[in-house]
DNA sequence: GCAAATTTTGACCGATTGGACAAACGTTAG
DNA sequence: CTAACGTTTGTCCAATCGGTCAAAATTTGC
């Protein structure tokens, strides 16, 4: 099951990391069919030959970013714990999840571009991985719904709508930015975001009488 | 400024038809650089050159899509009146958004792509029309809110949260179904997305006591 | 029915793309 | 020092791309 990790060279990790880092940049803004391995190796600083060197194919680099994103991607949701008060629970899960959207936006137009294209190289990873970690964790949400300490609702629903609110600010960062305008788009916006966040999660809409 | 609507035979209009309902389709599963003329074409069932007689250029095809779109695309915010219970409309704008991506889930995805890629083609439009329609839209939102009719909180970031609930179950719905698996995914998941909505952006997570 | 206008097609073009390859250049261990 | 190994580069290739063009086929107006 498990692939032994190849032998490299200091040089090789390096590299390999550079080119990582330079193909996220690439990929995250124009897709991975938008992508070419000209501009991949410009942005590393290296000719495209020697990028093929340390990446035989352009689909590798793409693979080899999606593994380590998934696994950064998912922690904040792995993380939620049966202990501690849910509703404090939830609100940092909710947290964790916005400053993934400020701090590793890349990473998240990454992902959206994959699943916006149907995620023809991730599926197995959805109906798997992914699948059985949400169930689990929407187990653990429906005890806290029995045990009344929070409403019931539909705990997998719940789960999606934290993930497209947070992730919504850094997918369509530019819509985002472009509606607040230059006073209310600047570095203050996530703070807003979270504030509305909590508030719209926890009490909802309604006017407090 | 206004652009004169260039003289079209029937077969024109039929094939320019025909040839944007295809590109749709295209596009919006692969992106812009994504999408190759023959593709459309062959989707459209004709030859390259042929739509290349009723479109010339690649981007004139997007474009044309990408203006239709756009129009559409806010008509259920603008919808959005000051007559009527603040609470019911908010509660239909966000059933006819969540229509719209069960029922124009190509758009959507068009209209995230673009985004996501920066929004090179359509970044005066959200800085213009689409800003100005939110701004309008706030004050009405703050108004209700001034009235004590609905919580106080963010107008902005409550639109954003309302499109980016909604959307995603257009723009991620292969992770959704994923998710849900086979019994839950099927047709009963946007009934389900709206009892949901309507109770979080209602009563957010509290318990009743 | 026929000429003019419109539509369709096959052949073609230059540019870009992902990738191969051998030769040149560096580095390292004995 | 030097042979083996690792790295970098220039050159090249076949496939695909967006788009052109002239000729053929079809439709339309009279």
């Amino acid at each position: 099951m498990e692939v032994p990790a190849p032998r490299r060279t200091r040089i090789q990790q390096e590299k390999r990391e550079l080119i990582l880092e330079a193909a996220l940049e690439v990929f995250s803004t124009n897709g991975f069919r938008g992508s070419t391995i000209d501009q991949i190796a410009e942005a590393a600083g290296m000719s495209k030959p020697n990028l093929l060197y340390y990446f035989r194919r352009k689909e590798d680099i793409h693979e080899t970013l999606m593994q380590r994103l998934l696994d950064t991607w998912l922690a904040p949701l792995r993380e939620l714990d049966d202990i501690g008060d849910p509703l404090t629970e939830l609100r940092s899960y909710i947290r964790r999840k916005l400053e993934m959207a400020r701090d590793f936006p890349r990473e998240s137009r990454l992902f959206a571009n994959e699943i916006l294209q149907g995620a023809p190289r991730i599926m197995p990873m959805l109906e798997g991985e992914l699948k059985t970690l949400v169930d689990e964790k929407a187990a653990v949400i429906k005890g806290w719904m029995r045990a009344g300490k929070i409403a019931r609702t539909d705990p997998w629903h719940l789960i999606f709508s934290i993930w497209a609110t947070t992730q919504h600010y850094a997918d369509f960062d530019v819509q985002v930015r472009a509606v607040l305008g230059p006073n209310r788009g600047g570095d203050g916006r996530f703070e807003d975001a979270a504030r509305f966040l909590e508030q719209l999660f926890i009490d909802g809409l309604k006017p407090k009488t």
